[in-house]
DNA sequence: CTTGACCCTGCCCCAGGGGCAGGGTTCGAC
DNA sequence: GTCGAACCCTGCCCCTGGGGCAGGGTCAAG
């Protein structure tokens, strides 16, 4: 006849643990000796270890009640299934520790892979990281409005960057303009070229180009101060 | 500017996530609109997959709110250590994969691996499963008392069964006896036998011998009607 | 006869949300 | 213009699997 303490110690759980699991009903009361204390049996043991080895592979205490007075073809059945659940948490664990090690490598975790070749691509252009995170936001933004739009946003503009040696240089002359002051005389010259690049688009070039200062113009609420005079003044002169 | 469901949709958590992570100080309450409701930027996003990426790796949301803002030497240490914290995590999950397994086949799970040889070395005897029962559950409740004794005990008593044939014949006997009439003329030959077997043995023949009715005895009480009236009436002729 | 290690019950606490009540809002369809 | 669906708001109580503490009683050894 076995003290609380030492069944306890036996199957590895906390005497707490024990007097919870009597209630929930999951471990039958054993006797009382003459101080009131619980005196348990070997039975008790097993049944214990049984019941520390289903909680530990996660089943709620509930569902192991159930399961203790199953009968062994149910319990198999189960147990087939915790194992087949036991193995999925394994896996989002090993994802978790993927994850992790992303956390300290820069924004890949944030954004899927098509976006943050794209943003590498930017990098390598040598545009501002300012650029690059508006770019980002503006991403993020557009892709909790419409995944799929996003999506094909994300590849045209991957297409430019890659083919289109004009784009590129307007787009290095529009990150650089951020800077400028309002009056800037180099203004209305890139306004000029940025319209006749824009001209020079076929089909769908009424959605694409006007996306690139919409998208500036989402990120901007988004990010106070992420705009600047000369950009304010460029999208007067485009517009006008 | 978006909504908290588009927010936490993006991040692959719940809406009532999002609003207990402002509740604890880990995500900044964003402004709100003409309606009242929350409005995020992408920043807000970003931020979100990073709680959502440490509390998935289960590190507790007070530690998160630390990490959040923790410089990158810090938060590097504190990833490598909540990863080292996941690769136990899941080393143990597999474990329990294996517990799991066990728990099909018998009681391999709730006793050590030399107990479990032992007992299965006692069926191979031809013993009773009521007897191995006992046995195990003997072992059980030694177990609990003394450890190291009980290990030695089953040691002993592993040599017993496969060196000794003599034991073997005794240990069969007693456990049919079991089920003999209390009068069955064959108890007192087989008392003298087990007494004859008792003085032959050398040294340490006053512990040894006295513990296999002892173990009887314990488990008796642990296990009501685990005695007879034929096992009785056995001890009593050994005692006089 | 004390001291430390047990045991008892009962109560509140934690994370990490879920669910529901009891509202208000927005948007598209009819 | 109005209806319904799908959002959003706050506030409250609920769950699991225990931990911790209070405020006792008990037991064995020195």
């Amino acid at each position: 006849m076995i003290t609380i303490g030492r069944l306890a110690e036996y199957a590895g759980v906390s005497v707490k643990a024990v007097r919870h699991y009597h209630e929930r009903g999951l471990l039958a009361e054993p006797g009382r000796d003459s101080a009131g204390y619980r005196r348990y049996t070997a039975q008790h043991a097993v049944d214990l270890v049984k019941i520390r080895t289903l909680a530990a592979a996660g089943v709620p205490l509930a569902r192991v009640k159930d399961l203790l007075d199953a009968d062994p073809a149910t319990l198999a059945a189960a147990i087939a299934k915790i194992d087949g659940d036991l193995v999925e948490r394994i896996g989002r664990l090993q994802r978790s520790r993927e994850q992790l090690a992303q956390l300290r490598g820069g924004e890949r975790l944030f954004v899927p892979d098509e976006v943050a070749g794209y943003l590498d691509a930017l990098r390598r252009l040598g545009v501002s990281e300012r650029q690059v995170r508006l770019e980002r936001d503006g991403w993020i933004l557009m892709r909790t409005a419409s995944p799929e739009d996003a999506a094909g946003w994300i590849t045209e503009k991957r297409e430019l960057v890659d083919g289109d040696p004009e784009f590129r240089a307007l787009y290095l002359d529009h990150d650089a303009a951020y800077d400028w002051p309002r009056d800037d005389p180099r203004l209305p010259a890139l306004a000029d070229r940025t319209r006749a690049w824009m001209t020079g688009r076929p089909d769908r070039s009424e959605t694409r180009p006007v996306q690139n200062p919409a998208i500036a113009r989402l990120a901007q609420q988004s990010q106070p101060g992420a705009s600047s005079p000369a950009w304010d003044e460029l999208a007067r002169l485009l517009r006008g």
